[in-house]
DNA sequence: TGAAAAAGTTAGACAAATCTAACAATTAAA
DNA sequence: TTTAATTGTTAGATTTGTCTAACTTTTTCA
């Protein structure tokens, strides 16, 4: 019934970089698995065996219904220990990644609830995703990227996409923090770079490459 | 340099079943970690090249200084998590052990850390074990078992030997906790059951199987 | 003190998860 | 539309940690 934690990282990275009809290919998993592509291709067929994924030679592997849920079971807990981390501990938002990596596979159902509770039941991690319910389930939140808004508008940094230790550092240093109010003075046609205004900071300028990884609501 | 988790194993196992000479047979080994005494052997070779027990043939291993620090920075993650997991999240003393057993492998010192620091540096976990420190030292309190008591002694329940799920729960519904001050009535000597009182229970009995699992400290 | 029991080791097999080398299918491009 | 590049698979080797069966050493005790 339970799952190796080997499995575990090939359910999580299969639903992690799953396209919108939810495939994956074989050469993407080997790359963000750190894995050679014929070790995937044999632990596809392996999680076929257990049905978590409908996998055919040559096609393009996909979580089944249940290979969904575990793989969400196992995000939530990541996702709930990050927020654990930053709001109870007090860890920075570019320090909880690598924990929760480890503390989303122990198995203990009533130590889940218990930072639940004390968190009360949240529903976004530090760095604004999405925490799946109790039976794996997402809801999406329709942000845009920053870099696909326009000049003048006025918006809030709302998550982060690809939340790299550096990357957050970064947005420290530049005091760039979810829930930040962005308006948005310029953008530079040749590199798409932006200049936009936040608390103090009146006129800082934002790389394309930063704005494309800075999830915002409009007002 | 880091150890998998089935060495750390290993290396608990060798340092809370070693004798007073810090030996332990490798058939005593094999029962308290359920496996095979052939593993056994064969990881004690394995050890022993990394230089963390001492081992030869037919001689009953010894963890090297090395391997009796490593072990006890392990046991120090073990107890840390147990007293973090009573003390903050609320859990029974009776549920920590099995999720404290699995939180020891984490691999992030500042994790711990953080743990310490919240709980203030304690010195014991919830079943009066001592923490080992920051270099895996122990310093073992030289408590007395109650079964090794006399009539008429008055004394306070300091911990638990063995604390197996079961037991604690049998302890909390005899309403004994650390710290409770037990005065022995009587001693039965036929089967050495005591006839003890402390807080509301003015008369109770406790078998020698139980009276052998409490450490006390005299008044 | 010598036979029986207990403890420990060796040898060889196995499962899980990985790899490389070689081959096959699919897709992209000239 | 044929060729080249990409993607995926098969086959076989390797490592880690486990096992059983058979053998050896040590300990116990009659």
């Amino acid at each position: 019934m339970a799952h190796s934690l080997t499995e575990e990282n090939y359910l999580k990275a299969l639903f992690n970089t799953a396209n919108k009809a939810g495939e994956v290919n074989v050469a993407e998993l080997s790359k963000t698995l750190e894995i050679k592509m014929p070790t995937v291709t044999s632990m596809m067929k392996k999680l076929a065996d257990k049905k978590l994924v409908h996998y055919e030679s040559y096609k393009p592997p996909r979580l089944t219904e249940k290979g969904r849920r575990e793989a969400g079971l196992i995000i939530r807990k990541h996702r709930l220990t990050e927020m654990f981390l930053v709001d109870k501990m007090k860890l920075g938002w570019e320090d909880v990644h690598d924990i929760a990596e480890q503390i989303e596979h122990i198995q203990s159902p009533v130590f889940f609830e218990k930072m639940d509770e004390m968190l009360d039941f949240p529903k976004l991690d530090p760095h604004g995703s999405p925490i799946p319910d109790r039976n794996g389930k997402v809801v999406l939140k329709d942000y845009t990227k920053l870099s696909d808004c326009r000049e003048g508008e006025k918006v809030k940094l709302a998550a982060v996409i690809n939340s790299s230790s550096d990357f957050l550092k970064f947005l420290n240093t530049y005091e760039l923090r979810l829930g930040t109010k962005i308006k948005i003075r310029s953008i530079e046609t040749f590199d798409k770079s932006m200049k936009v205004s936040y608390g103090k900071a009146r006129a800082e300028t934002l790389s394309n490459l930063v704005c494309e990884r800075l999830l915002v609501e409009k007002e």
